[in-house]
DNA sequence: GCAGCTACCGAAAACGTTTGCGTAAATAAA
DNA sequence: TTTATTTACGCAAACGTTTTCGGTAGCTGC
């Protein structure tokens, strides 16, 4: 059985193999009647040029990359819907790679990524990740990079996030409006923009509402599910005058409603409970949970296509591209007022 | 800025191109020292290899696809977090491919994959796939193909599934143990084989149980998920004396759920709920969901070593390395006599 | 009849890597 | 000493595609 590539389908065509590859890229340098034979003859014999090949000569893959730090995540996981989309739009093929929130992960990661493999990068950074040199090193070949959500201040290029501050403002503002008297935040690390956004949303929102701020109601998260229960459990032990919490990321909220049923707090009638989240079934959880919901899709797309137009012009991705899009707040009943 | 490649390293030391590649893969064919003087200048150039030449030389591309209906489903999600941890350990790259559950897709993504681009398929077909001539043309190519979850009876190769008749003879008798008369079957879809493995568990849990089946209890489920709360709605009225539903898949259980609260039928008192699902919250629902919860992650690491073996030793997948992993029931209220 | 077009096509050089083969020197065996 | 064998390296041909640089026709307008 013969490959079925450029010469083969040329010597069966008894042309040669410039022409054949002209004739299916369209290029006006051949004529119609030759165009026809040849596209006939591709298509009979189900032909579907060498990527490789392709990429090679050209220096240019159609590949992007996506790196972030987890997959089984509402959110990252619609994100990808959404820059599967726009990929598939544009003609792009999607490798995917996961930090796991590990900092030596992304960084070797990071390096492979070097060898031309994709023509364009979008990435979610780790949450541990606090040097960003392999990032920049990567940038400097010239590769062109968008980050989304958990976007890398010192790296000039598009980001797409959310309103964090304003979510976290309202997050808190509502909880206050609800009658709470003690504010948790649980946040989800210290070294990231969005979490330090989100932070300064509620602080700002208790001192607009002239609540005094307590350093020992924010409650770094960490990686760990476990270790993270024991810390809320801890916490509400220490404080028990503790009545609202705003969780920064969907799994320290789904914790707390663990650690809320084993301590016997009702909510909401004890402690009422906020947090940003993807999770589908929100309304369907006992009692519903109150959530600001990120446009998942709608982040991963749009920086998919800032970051695929910036790839087809060739042109590197300017930091005023960036976007900032609208999350929402659904009020459910883990913060009703009593 | 000259590029760092092989040329530029062999210039900058004063040797062949030759002698450099085969120092950087470690041949025996290469003096220990030499190898030392390369190796240093690589890493200090921070030289990464060309992954197309690499590829279109050795004909070997170190990626392998993934085609899965949804990525925005614990279930696929957990598999792919598998797939990308089995494939990472083996240093491959992970391109990601969604259908939609959409058959024109499929076939486009398919197609598009006989380029080359990929050294093994892992595949997960859509609901809507009858004719799997894109598959077996694909398989024809040499490719080795690896189906998980929804398989593909036609394609002669290895796959990996859950025990699928078992679960849902289990989830029946589960159902009828705890008091059910009229047990509903929510399928996932007519012609996937795991659907009708679920079925036929489902049937046969009733005959053992001396119930009589009515064919009209058995609903298949469509695509879009408001569709599915009308057929759900429609089937809850035309037959009140239901009060046991088996859902094959989570989104169905998920709506059965909305569509008991808009009817006012009270879970698991007026009817009874079980379903096949990997949603983490489950126990936190209202009231809590009993689930058959399929082993995703496993899965998905299993079929990617099995296809990541058979690659890497260029000989092709059999379907004697089939593999049927467990499920596994979890009673929660929502199945709870009263 | 001739310069200047256009329309079509082929030869060949890239892209960066891997690898079969050749070969010189060094070492071992005879 | 001569003859194998090993060691260490270079040359050059691939892999399949794209693209530059032509080149040959057949036109047009003068």
């Amino acid at each position: 059985m013969t490959p079925v590539n450029l010469k083969s389908l040329a010597e069966q065509l008894n042309m040669s193999i410039a022409t054949v590859s002209r004739a299916l890229r369209d290029s006006h340098e051949v004529s119609e009647a030759t165009k026809a034979r040849v596209r006939a003859l591709a298509t009979a014999l189900n032909y579907e040029p060498n990527a490789y090949a392709s990429s090679l000569r050209r220096n240019l893959s159609k590949t992007i990359g996506v790196v972030i730090p987890k997959v089984a995540n509402h959110f990252f996981a619609l994100a990808i819907n959404g820059i599967e989309e726009a990929a598939r739009q544009s003609g792009y093929h999607v490798l995917i790679y996961l930090t796991h929130d590990d900092y030596a992960r992304e960084v070797s990661i990071v390096q492979h990524l070097k060898g031309g493999r994709i023509d364009g990068l979008l990435m979610s950074v780790a949450s541990g990740t606090e040097d960003f040199a392999h990032i920049k090193s990567l940038q400097e070949t010239n590769l062109p990079i968008v980050f989304f959500d958990r976007v890398c201040a010192e790296v000039p290029t598009a980001k797409v996030t959310t309103n964090d501050y304003e979510s976290g403002y309202r997050a808190t503002e509502h909880l206050i409006q609800a009658g709470c008297q003690h504010i948790a935040h649980l946040l989800i690390s210290n070294n990231l923009s969005i979490g330090q956004f989100r932070q300064q949303g509620y602080l700002d929102a208790l001192q607009a509402h002239g609540r005094a701020h307590a350093p020992d109601l924010v409650l770094p998260g960490v990686m760990d599910n476990e270790q993270n229960v024991v810390l809320i459990r801890e916490l509400l032990q220490r404080r028990p005058d503790i009545d609202g919490i705003f969780a920064s990321v969907e799994r320290l909220a789904i914790s707390t409603y663990h650690v809320c049923r084993e301590l016997g707090r009702r909510i909401p009638d004890d402690i009422k409970i906020i947090g940003f989240s993807n999770l589908e079934a929100a309304s369907l959880l006992a009692p519903p949970l109150s959530t600001i919901t990120q446009p998942a899709y709608d982040i991963g797309r749009e920086a998919a296509k800032i970051l695929l137009r910036a790839v087809e012009k060739k042109k590197p991705v300017l930091p005023s591209q960036s976007l900032v899009l609208e999350s929402t707040l659904f009020e459910r009943d883990s913060t009703a007022r009593r």
